[in-house]
DNA sequence: AGCACGCCGACT
DNA sequence: GTCGGCGTGCTC
């Protein structure tokens, strides 16, 4: 047919030079190739790379995929279909960005799909699992929008807005008759009549807010004195339509009206009544809408260009960073807790945002507090865009259409960040970067968003700042070797001086039955102290729960979970034993099932046992718990923060949480409940994440001039890491640790990927581990492999699992070539039959 | 990841 | 005789 047409239209043409483009997709699924497609003639204009396009993949299924590349080499073995839609006329993913995203694929041993996965917003993925519904604030009287037939017929189907009925993709596409229904509801989306979530979101509702405006009939300068006239009468309902006038400029700016104001914050003014604002809107005066808002409060003007000077040693600190950017890519910032390290990011994020460029600055989760955001925003106002793992999708894609629309220049935010758009970055900061939270475990990709962060430096041009008290031993490695600037900040902010650190000896202490629960008399006794001179305490201890272990004293039997190798911890507050793998539960045993003996005791402790002890040791006190428990719902975390800060807790009892980003100025006293648990893991790394873990705690004692103190309770005072705690001499615990990675061929000389091969029946999990290792050595030989070995959690959510680890030279080619033998190896088991069922996992840089 | 195709057990 | 179990392989 187009042939014909070319022949009786010579201005069309010419079949010869006719373009075919075809377009490489990334499909948002773990498959290693890209999918070709072919593009419909008439939409050439319309291919974007790193643009949204829906496909059909397979028989049944259509995604929306980005454009990887285009080109005119059609497939040779097949025929490409067409592709269907096209999203965005513009990138949603940026050339930078995919160019990361390729590097993080191929490093860490996943497919680009996987990472595209975790990369984009669910909202961004437009998949046919994703529904729409209708906006709560849309009803079909008030609606001012004329519909088309579809928009209609979606609409109907939708029903009203309280059955809150929803529609997937499929369906809608159904419903019309067509594929192309993405115009449909971009349109619908547009005019705030229906909003976009995933299926797996199905509980999801946005955060509305009411606000009001004047009726559009009053906006007239005319019609408004008429108005004041006619309510002369009505004081109440006259100062309220003041109030508005005042916040809402709507002589001079019609536009103004539009947006409306809070109704909260009409009706909840003094002397403002809210009956006189509803009687206005049930007279038409003001009109009431609904509008879905970000749940983050962003503030959207700065509040005030804060202006702070920098101390003495911070400036000295800041300028030796930007002596050392004038010749390396990467500096460290080696700077005790309490040093001001905020203020001297501050600084450089200006710094950099005056050059023009994006700045990114990387927290770990649970330093990613309230408090620090708050400062900056009002330092960069609407400029600053947050992105923390709690937000909603809606806000993600909020944040991801903010930094490609150039609205955020500066983003703070978790690992997950380092995914965002961004295409001009001048300077990256990751704090805390020691901090193994910014590695991910599951799913893949198993990326260390310290690492993504530093090839994303690189491929942009930007400048990348380290910072922690503690580093990684690895990245002062590569300081000391000069490939990274290194500068020390020793000095604590505003002259508070470290805090003494005192070493309890439990053992002894339980020989002179001393204890009272899990507190040794010196421990209970400083607490006491604190807490008369009306200071406040922070208590350690890294296990949640009640007690880890629930034992019968007559027959030694102890409740285990069902899915996994592990004991089931005791929650008392929920009365519930439960595993801290897989999450399954159950009522707590009064009675032995195996000899019916009613002695069951509980053995061992966690943060709620502390908590509970304290309580009745200490009546007067009030005492509060965080950890994973506590703070599951979405306000609670502040909640508890905010009490602590303002003192009303006395004592704050707490996991990991509880060492990081908080600044506390009357805590003078920081507890370590129980050390050994700490130290004693069974892994290379455990002493340097021990070593980190209490020179943070104690990081949390003595501020704002006051000197703290810090009490760590151990069965053996003689372990060679305290003496480097106490000493607070971070240089010679490296020296110490890396001389043991030297001899023992670990990080930083060596590189290690950990393999995990699980299986739900053991005996066949452990043959394909032992076949793995096999393949492994004839590829990489015999010194290059280690294991395989079953961890000490050997069962998790029904896989039995077995681990090899394997160890590389650090040179980058040894590496490409020796991770392409690693997966020629997992070939060849995947492709025994017997074998089948097992799961290959390969995870590169563990932590 | 889905989903279809395909080959072996308990049922109207 | 069929319905349906989930093992295997493919998707441009």
């Amino acid at each position: 047919m187009s042939l014909t047409l070319d022949f009786i239209s010579p201005a069309a043409t010419p079949a010869a030079d006719r373009v075919t483009l075809f377009a490489d997709v990334i499909l948002p699924l773990p498959l290693p190739r890209l999918y070709t497609y072919r593009v419909p003639y008439e939409l050439n204009d319309n291919v974007v790379i790193g643009g949204r396009v829906i496909v059909q993949f397979g028989a049944k299924k259509t995604l929306s995929c980005i454009v990887a590349a285009v080109h005119e080499q059609a497939p040779k073995e097949y025929q490409a279909k067409y592709i269907l839609e096209f999203i965005d006329d513009a990138p949603v993913v940026t050339q930078p960005q995919l160019k990361l995203f390729r590097w993080m694929a191929d490093y860490y041993m996943c497919t680009i799909g996987e990472v595209i996965n975790a990369a984009l917003p669910s909202a961004l993925k437009l998949s046919s699992e994703s529904r729409i519904q209708l906006h709560p604030g849309f009803s079909r009287e008030e609606n001012e929008y004329p519909l088309s037939t579809q928009e209609e017929l979606i609409v109907d189907a939708l029903g009203t807005t309280e059955d809150g009925k929803a529609l997937t993709f499929t369906e809608v596409g159904d419903l019309l008759g067509i594929t192309s229904f993405h115009k449909v509801i971009k349109s619908l989306m547009h005019k705030d009549i229906i909003f976009l979530f995933e299926h797996t979101a199905d509980k999801y509702a946005p955060k509305v807010v009411k606000k009001v405006r004047l009726a559009h009939h009053f906006i007239s300068e005319a019609s408004l004195e008429q108005l004041f006239e006619q309510l002369a009468s009505k004081p109440k309902q006259l100062d309220v339509l003041m109030k508005y006038m005042q916040r809402v400029p709507v002589y001079q700016n019609e536009y103004a009206n539009q947006h409306g104001i809070e109704k909260a914050a009409l009706a909840s003014s003094p002397h403002l009544s809210a009956s006189a604002v509803n009687t206005l809107i049930k007279n038409g005066v003001l009109e009431q809408f609904d509008v879905i808002v970000s749940r983050f409060p962003l503030e959207n003007e700065p509040t005030a260009q804060l202006h702070f000077s920098l101390t003495e040693a911070q400036t000295t600190a800041r300028d030796e960073i930007m002596a050392h950017f004038g010749e390396k890519e990467i500096v460290l910032l080696h700077g005790v807790t309490g040093a001001g390290k905020t203020e001297i990011y501050i600084d450089l994020i200006r710094k950099a945002l005056e050059s023009g460029g994006q700045v990114l600055y990387l927290l770990p989760e649970i330093a990613l507090t309230a408090q620090i955001v708050t400062r900056l925003i009002r330092v960069f106002g609407s400029r600053l865009g947050v992105y923390h793992s709690k937000f909603s999708d809606n806000e993600r894609v909020e944040v991801w259409n903010g930094v490609l629309s150039g609205r955020f220049q500066v983003v703070v935010g978790v690992r997950s960040a380092v995914f965002l758009p961004f295409d001009n970055l001048s300077l990256i900061i990751v704090d805390e970067e020691h901090e193994s939270s910014y590695k991910q475990y599951e799913p893949a990709p198993r990326y260390n968003a310290r690492e993504v962060a530093l090839m994303m430096a690189n491929f942009q041009g930007a400048k990348t700042l380290l910072g922690s008290a503690t580093p990684a031993v690895e990245t002062y490695y590569q300081a000391k070797q000069g490939r990274y600037g290194l500068v020390s900040l020793s000095k604590r902010f505003g002259e508070a001086g470290m805090p003494d650190i005192e070493l309890v000896d439990t053992r002894k202490a339980r020989d002179q039955k001393t204890m009272h629960n899990h507190f040794t008399a010196d421990l209970l006794g400083e607490v006491e102290r604190t807490l008369g001179r009306q200071e406040q305490v922070i208590l350690f201890q890294n296990r949640r729960g009640y007690a880890p272990v629930v034992a019968c004293q007559d027959c030694g039997w102890i409740p285990k979970c069902t899915n996994c190798a592990v004991s089931l911890s005791y929650h008392k507050h929920s009365h519930e034993l439960r595993c801290h793998y897989c999450g399954y539960h159950d009522s707590m045993v009064t009675k032995c099932p195996a000899c019916g003996s009613r002695a069951v005791k509980t053995q061992g402790f966690g943060t709620e046992k502390i908590e509970d002890d304290l309580k009745i040791m200490l009546p007067q006190a009030n005492i509060q718990r965080m950890d994973l428990d506590t703070t599951r719902a979405k306000n609670s975390y502040q909640q508890i923060i905010g009490d602590f800060e303002k003192q009303t807790t006395n004592v704050l009892v707490g996991t990991q949480m509880v060492t990081k980003g908080l600044d506390f100025a009357n805590v003078s006293l920081v507890g370590i409940i129980n050390a050994d648990s700490i130290i004693h893991y069974p892994d290379f790394r455990a002493h340097e994440r021990a070593y980190q873990m209490f020179v943070q705690v104690s990081g949390r004692a003595g501020r704002k001039g006051k000197k703290g103190k810090v009490i760590i309770q151990t069965a053996d005072p003689t372990q060679v890491i305290f003496d480097k705690v106490i000493r607070n001499d971070y240089v010679e615990f490296y020296n110490y640790e890396i001389m043991q990675r030297q001899e023992h061929g670990y990080p930083p000389f060596m590189r290690v990927i950990k393999m995990t091969v699980k299986h739900m029946e053991q005996g066949l999990g452990e043959e394909a581990a032992i076949r793995l290792t096999q393949e492994l050595v004839d590829r990489l030989g015999r010194a290059a492999v280690l294991g395989p070995e079953a961890p000490y959690i050997f069962r998790i959510r029904n896989f039995y699992l077995q681990e090899i680890t394997i160890k590389l030279d650090r040179a980058h080619t040894v590496l490409k070539h020796a991770k392409q033998l690693i997966y020629d190896a997992m070939d060849v088991v995947k492709d025994q039959k017997e074998f089948k069922q097992a799961r290959l996992v390969a995870d590169v840089d563990p932590m």
